[in-house]
DNA sequence: TCACGAATGAACCAGATGGTGAACGACCCC
DNA sequence: GGGGTCGTTCACCATCTGGTTCATTCGTGA
């Protein structure tokens, strides 16, 4: 923290750091409160500048909202990039990747928050979003590949594609985010107790291998 | 519609219309801009009544708002009251179940819109509804007893129980509809589409079945 | 040291927004 | 048919909120 920068005192000019600070604090109010429960003048109070600053870089709460929302996929976007699993054999390529999304899924709730966010909006600011292309790509070619092995060596069904299955293995790690508050309301049960974490773990890796490995060559 | 009701005119003072009216546009207003984004001149412009009418009806936003959201679960609390999967082979009566909360999620987007609605306000408002109790036992207790059928002719693995099945099914049939949007954004595939509904359902039930009897006395 | 643009601060504003007071008209019961 | 209550209308308000104006300060290259 603060090495190597020029430290005459601490309330130096620092447009990098304001801006940051600015989309931190932001990233925080909108995902707690949504687009319109979010309050301009709230996420400046809760910033070392002020609203000034936020539409000097930002130019208006739907801008800032953006920024947001693009610099978390960014965050998100080499996640499946440098993971290798082409020397695995298929089911256990297809747990890494199952480990992989749930480690990730759980560590950025946040994240998780605003696609949900994004989602009740219909994911207009998204679509029009610059992060957009090639955004998937890496996660479904490496699943794809690996589903491709999984079917040449007659181990996996084949009525299903990346897709689907990147469906599946998203729905469950969204779920238990998103889903946290009604569910622990209607059903009593913290899908994120960390007691129960390894459970939930490895009942996903089950759930989708078993699914991909299921009565191949039979019936 | 109007059948039965005395009908000098059509504007005659009618309580129940009118509070049903307002509920239903709310309805659609909530689940369509969530609670901050919702505008209550909005909503009133939408109805045949006046704003003054809703807050003489539900007092406040919020209590417009809860009454929304009480009256969505109160839609689905009777789902699994009466179905009977008691004669059915346990595999069978596992499809008949995921079957049945895929046609009803299907069915009831504006249900699902509004959980991921409360969930972002982390179910503040259903916490103190008084619609909450026993909401969830029909449905849990059904499948508990499917599960322990099942387990009980060897079928079924033992590592999991009513919730956590429940939770799955949730996941894959509220995922598809809450996050529609952005997963179509991302990926490029509609998931609500038609034509492949068909493929959804039978993979859902494919996916619990397959979980549930895999492996079972192996290993 | 001077000039100039980037960065910042504080007050300010117009319109939107949730909410209300009170009178009024219909319907029902006696 | 008259009184009271429920449902409804209309005008009105205090405040909040996104956004802006204007002036100022800081850093830096000439």
């Amino acid at each position: 923290m603060g090495a190597g920068r020029q430290t005459t005192g601490e309330k130096q000019r620092d447009a990098v750091r304001t801006r940051a600070e600015i989309l931190a604090v932001a990233t925080e109010e909108f995902a707690t409160r949504g687009l319109a429960g979010a309050r301009v003048d709230e996420i400046a109070a809760k910033t070392r500048t002020t609203k000034r600053m936020l539409y000097y870089y930002f130019g208006s709460k739907q801008g800032l909202y953006l920024a947001v929302l693009e610099q978390a996929y960014r965050g998100i976007r080499a996640l499946e990039q440098d993971v290798d699993v082409e020397h695995l054999h298929p089911t256990a390529a297809v747990r890494a990747l199952t480990d992989l999304t749930f480690d990730h899924h759980e560590a950025h709730p946040d994240f998780i928050r605003l696609v949900s966010i994004e989602n009740i909006h219909h994911a207009e600011h998204l679509r029009t979003s610059s992060v957009l292309p090639g955004l998937a790509e890496p996660a479904v070619e490496v699943l794809d590949r690996v589903l491709a092995r999984g079917r040449a060596s007659g181990l996996f069904r084949d009525d299903v594609d990346a897709v689907d299955v990147h469906m599946v293995i998203s729905a469950f790690c969204v779920f238990r985010t998103a889903n946290r508050h009604t569910f622990h309301a209607v059903l009593g049960r913290d899908m994120l107790d960390p007691a129960r974490r390894d459970h939930y773990r490895r009942m996903l890796g089950d759930l989708v291998v078993e699914y991909l490995t299921a009565h191949v060559g039979r019936d």
